[in-house]
DNA sequence: TATGAATGAGTCTTCATTCAT
DNA sequence: CATGAATGAAGACTCATTCAT
């Protein structure tokens, strides 16, 4: 028990750190962002960012892994609970926006992170890339189940799941950036119509 | 003639310059490039990049300029060139992928920060912005007019002319990756034929 | 009799302390060791040692003035014990060599720090040095009085002391090195015999 | 030419950090020196010194070694002008008399820095050990030639090369103290002395 | 008394930028 | 114009020491 008490702490520690660095991260990008930053908004000294923290990486990979393990496993639920290929897409698109709407700063760290997962693979840990691959495979098998089913006419499963995620990695983008007022639903319908339609379904 | 002289010197370093930059950029990131390294890859010494730019961020934001203009005029040529609204748009997703198997380094560089004018805007400078603007307006005003003649039968020409670019921009990464290895006809032929339907025309 | 309980608990945590400080400052040097080794090497929190000691300095001398100490009380007791000159001095040199064999820590520790008494003598505390000098006069006294009895010809008592001190603990230092596997015995004897032969006896 | 130019330049520039680097080294210690102090005591700024250095620990070891083949060069020299066993060992211990005498400070750091070199061989750089070895063999060979021609009684050379060097050493580390204040001459004689007893000559 | 989380001063090292040659 | 040595500000990380529990 007071195993688990300690390990409470270092959960709540953890968690203050991590969200302190999406906020500083989000703001200023990883190579600008310092750890006396990260700390100060955390409100705490900057020794005792490295009592949970083995380096500055480490907290960003942290946060990022967090999240998107979190937003994994909200699209993978919704889509799961989804009835049909229809809405199960509808899922994959409304949980992203709902979620980047709900958090901002990771939104932003993310589409940074995920270009270099894109451009410099090379400097991207594997279990990041292989978050990134899981969803899009999440996509990728719902589009080959609706093929072989015969819902779906094309044969493009892969240009077609990179499709769907980059428009909605898109509309995200552009709504966090304040230039898209519309509200989030009328968004999603827009996006998920050309998508449909762009999968030319039976 | 004399200052002729001069500015073609001028000019012929700059390009120099910028090329290096491009492949350092390319394979570092903005952050861990050095000044040295740029230096080194143009064959001069470093003092010397400083006669032909203030700072580190201004070679980045000119290499980062001149292939966007390039890459801008390319695109609006051939849009121009085209007979119609199916060809305008094929030329958009063409150019760009051409383009990008032929500056792999560009693309690189342009990805990441693109990434930064939307999700940092306050650190982007505004020539930066508003090149990516007339892309985009380059689709929107060919939309709007595809619109305004019943061409295309859908209201929402902002979120199709993203979706054109973004759905452009994740093949060209991919493609980038590698991990296309399809020839650019193919993926160039299903990513339009998706955007196509997508639009709903007639 | 209370106190006298505290002051047993107190003794005991801090032997703990100085041995398992002996050790690591034995492997990794005053700079190198951290306070933290030294509380987990003696199964206790980092806490607790600044109960007993007020800085790690005053552990490294507490460590090292504890062995000096004994050191030296077997060294003069086993000296007293001598019937003559020459057996007195073979006590020095034996003592010497058995204590280090036994405590190779220690020997480490004191290399490196009787080498600062005499390089920077104003880092080294003044107790550390008077037990260093009393080594030494332990010695001189003894050749003194032997000068003096008319049993040793030459004058220079002081350099004699310093010789067969340097030359033992040379000797030493080179035995912990494992460099010598000869048996103790072998050493001290071809040791003693040069020293014997050097300060030019009767 | 103008590549022995900048040759001159980094030699006088890097003689002068070492020399810098050798007093502040003397007066602190490696740990407790920093490079800020060498900066300064060279007259430069911190980020020059590593123009010249790669790391704090490059510095004191170039230092040392510097001062140590300086050492052996000149000791090496006079014992191969010496004539006979005799004046080649004074040669030996006059020489390093002579220059501690005009290298205070480097003794104090070699002084500490051979302890380790026996006492934690593990953190002591191959080219230093190597270093050391040669002066205990330039006395070793020595002897084994006096013994294999019968001029030298004992068998342990081993021991005798020790014995020499390590009185040597003391009677060293005791006049930097300052407290022989008595002429090198004076010293050397009756270190020789004993020694020369000691091994039992003829 | 014992703990170990928290602190923050201190250090090495890097690198964009300047400037004397 | 070109050079590259010099600068020094800035930042990641460590660890002796403190103190609330």
């Amino acid at each position: 028990m007071a195993r688990t008490k300690r390990e409470v702490v270092t959960e709540f520690r953890c968690s203050e750190i991590l969200q302190s660095a999406r906020r500083v991260f989000a703001e200023k990008g990883f190579a600008e962002a310092t750890v006396d930053e990260i700390a100060e908004a955390a409100g705490m000294a900057k020794g005792t960012i490295y009592l949970y923290f083995r380096s500055k990486s480490e907290i960003y990979l942290a946060a990022l892994k967090e999240d998107m393990t979190r937003l994994h496993e909200e699209t993978a639920r919704r889509m799961q609970a989804a009835r049909s290929l229809k809405e199960s897409i509808r899922a994959f698109i409304d949980t992203r926006i709902e979620y980047a709407d709900q958090h901002r700063d990771f939104c932003t760290i993310y589409h940074s992170e995920i270009t270099n997962v894109l451009c410099n693979p090379a400097h991207v840990p594997a279990d990041l890339k292989e978050l990134y691959e899981r969803q899009y495979q999440l996509l990728k098998g719902l589009l080959d189940r609706g093929i072989a089913r015969g819902e779906i006419r094309g044969s493009r499963s892969d240009l077609m799941a990179s499709a769907i995620y980059d428009v909605t990695r898109g509309l995200i983008a552009r709504r966090l950036l304040g230039s898209a007022a519309s509200p989030s639903k009328a968004d999603g319908d827009a996006i998920f119509d050309m998508v449909w339609k762009g999968m030319g379904v039976r």
